[in-house]
DNA sequence: ATACTTAAGTATCAAAACGATACTATTGGA
DNA sequence: TCCAATAGTATCGTTTTGATACTTAAGTAT
């Protein structure tokens, strides 16, 4: 009985559609991996991204419920990001992620 | 002893550049598992991606060492495309994905 | 009072990615 | 001679993404 097939697997359009695109997935790995962060310490984090899209991306996770903002009535603005349990939930996929780029990493050269 | 920080697992922008886009997730599932196929048979596989944009992909995806391709000698022509070993390796990740797709679905709504 | 600072945005326009459509090459068969 | 079938390539228009500058509001220094 051979139920490895995409068939099976098949939400793929829609689960790519959430954390597919250039940037998704680097911000969930930090929310997920480092805990809350404010916009700007996700700025530096990833310091590729513009504010434009950074501020993009966090919409449409949240849209998502992959992250959760957090609005703070001060000045200057202060707003806080962080993986819901829903985003949470995705760590796995992040680790068997990570443990592949190692494999991958010492079979091609000898480190 | 935390080891769980986005800083351990580091590699992301790399992996992300080879597996991120719109597309490279949808065809990595289908030639993993299910295994080798024709160039005609992924366009029906993914009936949304243009021919063109097909192509690219793919070319990308062999360059980065994920995919194979076979070309016969043949007319009208004939190309396979398969995960390679390399490729294969992201069996887990793609489970994990699935996985939580599964449980997220569970929770929100009773089936 | 006036001007400056800070953080999280928005507005605007240029560049890159993506999509739709049409075209090419090859050769065995009608 | 012309057509069918498959895997492309070429061209052009649309959509996404990127670079840069501007906005907002309250505290702080002048």
């Amino acid at each position: 009985m051979q139920d490895d097939t995409s068939s099976n697997l098949c939400p793929a359009p829609l689960v790519f559609a959430m954390i597919g695109g250039k940037w998704k997935l680097s911000i969930l790995q930090i929310l997920i991996f480092d805990g809350t962060k404010r916009f700007g310490e996700l700025r530096k984090a990833i310091p590729e991204i513009t504010q434009t899209m950074l501020t993009k991306q966090l919409r449409d996770l949240e849209c998502d419920g992959l992250v959760k903002r957090v609005v703070y009535a001060e000045v200057p603005p202060k707003v806080e990001y962080s993986a819901t349990e829903d985003g949470v939930g995705l760590m796995p996929a992040f680790k068997e992620m990570h443990s592949w780029w190692e494999t991958r990493k010492r079979s091609s050269n000898a480190p």
